[in-house]
RNA sequence: CGGGGUGUAGCGUAGUCCGGUUAUCGCGUCUGGUUUGGGACCAGGAGGUCGCAGGUUCGAAUCCUGCCACCCCGACCA
């Protein structure tokens, strides 16, 4: 990787430059950690949009936009959704600027435009959509009700980091109402699939998928689903997350509905959601020391084209080429043609190397009088010569096999970073050399915060296919009946 | 908010301890010319409130005082 991803990240690295960059936003500002996400980096994230929007519509939800913008009181209204959230929270006081008092130059809020109550910026939304979902819902015909949002959010961290926790970050979130219990249920974990298949197929990324520890539950949730990847370094990171969130939101917001029984009921809600989080670990996942490598599946450009030559063999390469590209789009590939003469073809080579393109093929008459082209992978960095004729088939062909290829070098890196551990003292050594460590835990939150005290790991999740084992928690000796994941995470 | 560190050109930096010509170097950028099989070369040019304010001094990037900003570690978290 990238074992310096974090220091080249944030160093802003040539590649990761073409990604984001830090907001510096006024110059005695406290607004810190923003980023802007630059075009290209911006279409990775469309990718994803896309991809994640359609799997949403075919489990049969809508989109739909809410205010950004909260009446303080509604998160007073669900009292564990409030404790968690009110730290970090950016707050509206005044609607309106004037000239400085004291006659210096500047503005400063109208004491006069006070708000009444305060808005606080959209940290999640559940609070805003409940309020709406009281006047949506009467009876059990108009349930249920299956909304996704398309937004930004606000979270005043006291530390960021780029991607993984920025004070603005781009995000989904699905907010779900139910008849019944059973029904929300099936819906979270519905979601959690649609994440993990997402996470693999897409995004090449293994994920665990499990449920949380009371202790990493959601704010206001009865049970919080999440999948779960290791990065390059061994660290964990959250990549998702669906919650089960009861009747705590209806009782708050007085949400019912008169059942087929013709009796007052409380709804059942679930919500889920996926953050630009996701590019952080799209990018720790895959990237190595050349730069980003981006799954053929999200990447913005899939394949490219470096002509070398001139004059008349030039036009000979463009002809190819041109052949070559109606080829490719046919067979659904995206691809450019970079025939620039202002830059060499060693810098073009690097250029999009660190910008993650699957493919490049470099066309030159030396290559092309044999009728072959040469045409190298980034995610193994090789390149191999292959056939003219039968060149988009072949490519259409490599493109799967880079996407299989990144997804089995994650899953292979992770397997070899997670194991078991049935002592403390092993938990010790092994919990520095980072991964996954799957122990037994007897179950207390009290146990979770020691271990957390003396080793910074956390309980990453349950995993749900845990099979069921006799075993001893690995701090206390207590009784312990499956093993649970550990971990130091992001 | 605690503990550490850093502010010099668009980016990365030398110089600061021990004050002294016109503030160093690389990348990028601009102009002209030559160059395409892995970040080209030559020549010339532009670009600076040395974080801010005050002080000491004949003289301050350098010393002193105050302030500000940012980064790292921690608490918090998608």
């Amino acid at each position: 990787m990238a074992k310096d991803f974090t220091t080249r990240a944030e160093n802003y690295s040539e590649w990761y430059n073409t990604l984001v960059e830090r907001a510096d936003l006024a110059e005695n500002s406290a607004v810190r950690g923003c980023m802007v996400i630059k075009p290209y980096g911006y279409a990775i994230w469309e990718k994803m949009h896309d991809a994640l929007d359609k799997m949403f519509k075919e489990t049969g939800h809508q989109n739909a936009y809410f205010p950004l913008f909260i009446p303080k009181s509604y998160f007073e209204k669900e009292a564990e959704h409030v404790e968690g959230f009110a730290k970090e929270c950016a707050v509206v006081t005044h609607h309106r600027l004037k000239p400085k008092a004291d006659g210096t130059a500047g503005l400063e809020p109208d004491p006069d435009a006070r708000l009444d109550e305060e808005l606080i910026v959209r940290p999640t939304s559940e609070t805003i959509i409940w309020d709406t979902y009281r006047h949506w819902i009467e009876s059990w015909r108009d349930l249920p009700i299956l909304c996704n949002q398309w937004a930004n959010v606000v979270r005043w961290e006291m530390r960021t980091r780029m991607f993984l926790r920025t004070a603005e970050f781009l995000w989904q979130e699905g907010h779900t109402a139910h008849a019944t219990a059973e029904e929300a249920i099936e819906e979270t974990k519905r979601m959690l699939e649609v994440y993990a298949t997402f996470a693999q197929d897409f995004m090449a990324i293994p994920v665990v998928k499990g449920v949380k520890s009371p202790n990493e539950r959601f704010a206001g949730a009865l049970d919080t689903y999440c999948i779960e990847a290791m990065m390059q370094d061994g660290k964990a990171l959250q990549a998702g997350t669906s919650h089960f969130l009861g009747q705590n939101f209806a009782k708050a917001f007085d949400v019912k509905f008169v059942s087929k029984e013709n009796k007052q009921e409380y709804v059942w809600a679930t919500s889920w959601g996926v953050s630009t989080r996701l590019m952080g670990a799209l990018i720790m996942t895959h990237s190595d020391d050349n730069g980003l490598v981006l799954p053929p599946a999200l990447a913005p450009l899939q394949v490219v084209i470096i002509p070398i030559g001139k004059g008349d063999a030039k036009l000979k390469i463009d002809q190819t080429a041109t052949n070559l590209i109606e080829n490719l789009k046919q067979n659904g590939i995206s691809v450019k043609y970079d025939d620039r003469t202002e830059y060499s073809m060693g810098w073009k080579c690097n250029e999009y190397e660190f910008k993650g393109v699957p493919i490049r093929i470099v066309l030159g008459m030396r290559d092309l009088e044999a009728g072959k082209i040469e045409v190298a992978r980034r995610d193994t960095m090789t390149k191999e010569l292959i056939d003219l004729t039968d060149a988009a088939s072949h490519i259409a062909a490599l493109l799967k096999d880079i996407q299989q290829n990144l997804f089995n070098t994650a899953l292979a890196r992770r397997e070899a970073r997670t194991m078991r551990v049935d002592t403390w003292e092993e938990f010790l050594v092994r919990i520095e050399q980072g991964g996954f460590l799957l122990a037994h835990w007897d179950g207390t939150a009290e146990t979770e915060e020691k271990i957390k005290e003396l080793t910074k790991a956390t309980i990453r999740c349950i995993p749900l296919d845990a099979p069921l084992e006799e075993g001893k928690c690995v701090l206390t000796g207590k009784k312990s009946s499956k093993r649970v994941i550990f971990a130091r995470s992001y």
